[in-house]
RNA sequence: GCGCCAGUAGCUCAGUUGGAUAGAGCAUCGCCCUUCUAAGGCGAGGGUCAGGGGUUCGAAUCCCUUCUGGCGUACCA
């Protein structure tokens, strides 16, 4: 519900010596629960009326207080320091919102904005020749919540891992097999054979320039469609495309297209016709760019001197090849913020050429992890790896259930949804532009605000709805004696669910919500604290209410969160 | 050089788009399990909101400027 919105209603309803509906941006929800739960700075009146902001502020308090009708929202207006703080009468508040939160369930905080409308999200899209490492964590977590809020909103989803199985590594992958490589070591250790020929590589090219003109060769030989080159491409891509999706499946983050960049070796060329015959395309140093200078954007480079394509041309190519397979509304990319140019660059070229899509192209950027050591290079080999991440977290997870002498009796199943609630909660805790350096024991603390501490807390719930041997159903009594002074507080955050879905969306921040649910769980550790719900056998009916909304609201948000709701930990 | 982003407690971060005494967690030091899960709760200490100007009744928030860090700036993705 939206508090401000029915106070308002009232208020307009009233004689008050200003008029509600001029200053209405100016009403705004109390930030602290003492100054009521909407209020109203008067300051800015003071010169208008020629009057002292607390006098303005009184006189409205007044004026309400003198017309509160019976079954009003509003309790009672107060004067403090020129402010008018309205508050609303808590137990009506309290129930209204329970009620909502105990009726909607599952679809409290889903909406039909969008539906019948298509998004696509681009995210993870990892380099296949590589492990999966930290800096691959945002954009595969980020990506999977932008879906699910999106699935919230209505919209119909179509989530793309545009693999990077094309352009120069692949060049580098076979020149390093076929210096150093052999097929019996690669068919056996797999992906950590691929990874260690890719370190091998960039080390001797540190020293050897010639290894990457050689590479830039093999990657034209791939593009030409020469056979060697694409049989052992291909080769390694399968190796690595298996152990990627496999990591995916285990964080959770699942899709509905594989199709790499690959895919577009031979629809690009119709790309850069469109671009000639539109007059985009200019010969530049013996390459093919478009001028975007008088953009502020610098030129967006389309195809090298040697004739090969580059990411830029790739990433037109699946843009139109995405808008023929899906006819999407609006397409997400998530990919880190030293990208940014490059998405403002062909955006933009496909403004020129008039694309029906392309004001509906969003580049979702976030900051990047360095390592305490510095940044993090996959060619120095295998630094801050996914799957090392997710089992120390599953072993820590499971040590301290053992410590806690747990009686959950499938104690493996309960470690990994630790570790990945944990791993989510990484890559969504900060506002997403931040720079982060990765600290593995601070990313696997499960202490004070952690995924675990929200789990716990969801757990916590469970356990009380389990033991109370009812379920939660509504009469009028329950919320007479709700505990006003503390469940009050408690049951505003759970208010707040839904408009955040919708905030998450419009900002393209996830970690708003996430910040909500800790709230959420903290207060109600509080709450816990000082209500008994369960006490000599006796159930409190008013607070059970209160337990059972709060776990809807957390089972709801971890959902959309990737933070797995887990009943007994 | 130019452009974009960031700078808040010892550390890591919030701060609801300009409002009330700038808040959390971690770390440190205390306290609380015979009653619903202690992965918890309560308390203490800790601040020149990077510096300097300006706008405003009011600024961590907006404008200007300096400093520091990150990223980008055509043949990588």
């Amino acid at each position: 519900m939206d508090i401000k919105s029915e106070v308002l209603t009232e208020l307009k309803n009233m004689k008050l010596p200003i008029s509600v509906s001029n200053y209405e941006k100016m009403f705004v929800l109390s930030v602290d629960g003492k100054n009521g739960d909407v209020c109203f700075p008067c300051f800015p009146l003071a010169k208008e009326l020629k009057i002292a902001p607390n006098k303005i502020a009184e006189n409205l308090a007044s004026s309400i207080n003198e017309q509160i009708k019976k079954n009003s929202i509003i309790e009672k207006a107060e004067a403090v320091n020129g402010y008018l703080n309205i508050f609303a009468v808590k137990q009506v508040l309290a129930q209204k919102i329970v009620e909502e939160v105990l009726n909607k369930k599952e679809a409290f905080g889903k909406f039909d904005t969008y539906k019948g409308k298509t998004v696509v999200l681009d995210y993870s899209s990892v380099n296949l020749a590589k492990y999966m490492h930290i800096g691959h964590l945002k954009t595969t977590i980020i990506g999977l919540v932008m879906k699910n809020v999106c699935e919230q909103l209505g919209y119909k989803t179509v989530s793309i891992n545009y693999v990077g199985d094309y352009g120069t590594p692949f060049g580098k992958m076979i020149v390093a097999y076929k210096k150093w490589g052999n097929k019996e070591d690669v068919e056996k250790r797999g992906v950590d054979a691929v990874q260690d020929l890719y370190v091998k590589f960039n080390q001797e090219a540190e020293h050897d320039e010639s290894l990457n003109e050689e590479a830039r060769l093999w990657f034209k030989k791939i593009e030409n469609g020469d056979k060697e080159a694409r049989e052992l491409s291909n080769w390694i891509i399968e190796l690595c495309r298996g152990e990627v999706e496999r990591l995916c499946n285990e964080l959770g983050a699942k899709f509905d297209s594989w199709r790499g960049e690959g895919y577009y070796t031979d629809k690009m060329q119709p790309v850069i016709d469109e671009l000639n015959e539109k007059g985009l395309l200019k010969d530049s140093e013996g390459a093919k760019i478009v001028d975007l200078t008088e953009y502020g954007l610098g030129v967006c480079l389309i195809q090298k001197s040697d004739g090969t394509s580059l990411y830029a041309t790739r990433d037109l190519a699946a843009v139109q090849d995405r808008y023929n397979n899906y006819k999407f509304d609006v397409a997400f990319y998530i990919t880190d913020v030293a990208q940014k140019l490059h998405f403002a660059q062909w955006f933009k070229i496909c403004e020129l050429l008039n694309k029906p899509y392309a004001k509906n192209l969003y580049h979702i950027a976030y900051g990047r992890y360095s390592l305490p050591t510095g940044k993090i290079s996959s060619r120095l080999g295998k630094q801050a790896l996914l799957k090392d991440l997710l089992e120390a977290g599953i072993n820590k997870s499971r040590a301290i259930m053992q410590e806690r002498g747990t009686k959950v009796t499938d104690a493996e199943a309960v470690s990994k949804q630790v570790a990945v609630g944990a791993i989510s909660y990484e890559a969504l805790k900060y506002e997403k532009v931040k720079d982060t350096v990765f600290d593995m024991d601070e990313s696997l603390n499960f202490d004070g605000e952690t995924a675990p501490y929200m789990q716990y807390t969801y757990a916590r719930c469970c356990s009380i709805l389990e033991k109370s041997g009812e379920q939660a159903g509504l009469t009028n009594d329950m919320f007479e004696n709700i505990n006003a002074e503390q469940g009050y507080e408690l049951i505003k955050l759970l208010n707040k669910f839904p408009q955040t879905i919708v905030d998450v969306y419009d900002k393209k921040e996830p970690c708003l919500l996430i910040r909500l649910l800790m709230d959420i769980a903290s207060e109600f550790n509080k709450f816990y604290t000082n209500n008994r719900i369960i006490d000599n056998g006796v159930v409190n009916k008013q607070n059970l209410c209160v337990v059972n909304a709060v776990k809807i609201v957390l089972e709801n948000g971890f959902k959309i969160v990737n933070i797995p709701a887990i009943s007994k930990m």
